[in-house]
DNA sequence: GCTAAACCTGCATATTCCTGCAATTAAAGC
DNA sequence: GCTTTAATTGCAGGAATATGCAGGTTTAGC
């Protein structure tokens, strides 16, 4: 990796975060701390960020619109990615869906992880193009306005056509009778789709969400094969979900 | 191998993978560096792309497109999204390409405007979502991480199903001689279906583009149908474009 | 104040880059 | 086709850059 491209990096952790650790981007970016302090000094320097004891501080706390709309249950969910992320390994096939939780994912995958990631959600996939050995695969079709997801007839068959790895399920409510459901009818089809045609299953929810219920069916709760939240996984809420068989974590 | 074709080899690899290193370069070409290290420093010289140490950068790397909120010429790109959106009526199916002047068009775009936009770019399409009455098609494949478009065979083959109204097509470079040029192989086979595609092709560019050049060719300048610019249409540096019989504004 | 982590300085090393030059190769002119 | 000319290429040497490491110093948090 070049280094203007470690620091185009290291730019865009910063800016999304708003503060980075010295330790962390030298892990992730597999190279000394040295360095890393290096590069943010130069950037400092330019008035791209601001260096402080132990990593650095974004320029302005206000700038970008995700930041400047608060993420509900923020810290949850970065949680909730910490653990899918852990599931991805070099050369493997991920299809996700959309959802703020997906973008947390998308965010903190290392660098050095090379994936393909196919999506339909566009603000998703475009997290993923920021990565530099991502490729990105998006689903095309008519884009609801609502989850910011290709919906439709076409992405479906696109989807069925794929036989990917794992699928990583963002999720509106589950409970352990009636399994997985939603509120939008079309996103339905899409999520079913993916659940078929993925190796394995894994579902993200916060736990909040958990024995909750919405009016369209996905799919019975033991069609999915992991499930993530931030709660650990012996907590008591979990266990009906383990006693089927699924994998908590 | 000689010196044109090899670098013609060198810009494609940069800007289909967004970096190249000069060893790697040196290896598969089977010259000594120095050699490749003058072919990049002349490209460079060029503007065709961005030459570092260890090896050289595609021309759209650059740390800025983390910060969305600076765009270049952004007074010049808004008038012309103004003139721009005069052509779009009611009902009618509309292409674009990406770029931050479509960007601006997708923003001044009024309300009441009820059509149907097709695009493969990313943030294009999300600005599209915002409005209320206009639907949104998004098409799919793989993700070009320079300009955030869809890129490929499957793309292209759903844009030639397509037999838009309108064409919008974000320039990179236009030359009355050499027509519409571009710096990206794959970008280039996305605006020829669009062209393809569309009763009418307009033509946005920021007048700083006229008259300049880029590797690969697009089409001939005669093959628009419009052309939008910040200048008055009267300007004498447009004169070449309207002898050829596209129509300016 | 004490301690652990983070920092800085200087240095060693490995690349990469540049300059000049000679050898080779492509192109132009006859 | 052959010669001349210009351009291209590889190489040698020294300069510059990038990175990691050792050590002593500073900082933050307790």
């Amino acid at each position: 990796m070049l280094k203007p491209e470690r620091q185009a990096f290291i730019l865009h952790q910063v800016n999304l975060h708003n503060q980075v650790l010295s330790t962390g981007l030298s892990q992730s970016l597999d190279v000394s701390e040295d360095t890393i302090r290096r590069d943010l000094q130069e950037l400092a320097d330019n008035n791209k960020l601001i260096k402080v004891h132990g990593g650095a501080l974004s320029l302005s706390f206000n700038d970008s619109h995700y930041h400047a709309t608060h993420v509900y249950a923020h810290a949850e969910k970065k949680l909730i990615a910490r653990k899918a992320a852990a599931l991805i390994h070099n050369d493997m096939f991920v299809l996700t869906t959309g959802g703020t939780t997906l973008i947390e994912l998308a965010r903190i995958l290392p660098p050095s992880l090379k994936a393909t990631f196919i999506s339909g959600s566009l603000p998703v996939a475009l997290e993923y193009t920021h990565h530099p050995n991502i490729e990105v695969i998006l689903i095309g079709d008519k884009v609801s306005k609502n989850s910011k997801i290709t919906v439709g007839g076409e992405a479906i068959v696109k989807i069925k056509q794929i036989k990917a790895d794992l699928c990583f399920l963002g999720v509106n409510a589950i409970d352990a009778e009636n399994g997985i459901t939603d509120n939008d009818w079309e996103v339905v089809q899409v999520k079913k789709a993916m659940i078929e045609s993925a190796q394995r299953v894994i579902c993200l929810t916060i736990a909040e969400k958990i024995n909750t219920c919405q009016p369209f069916h996905v799919c019975p709760a033991r069609a999915i094969d992991t499930l993530i939240t931030e709660l650990p996984p012996d907590d008591p809420l979990l266990e009906p979900y383990r006693k089927q068989g699924i994998r908590i974590l």
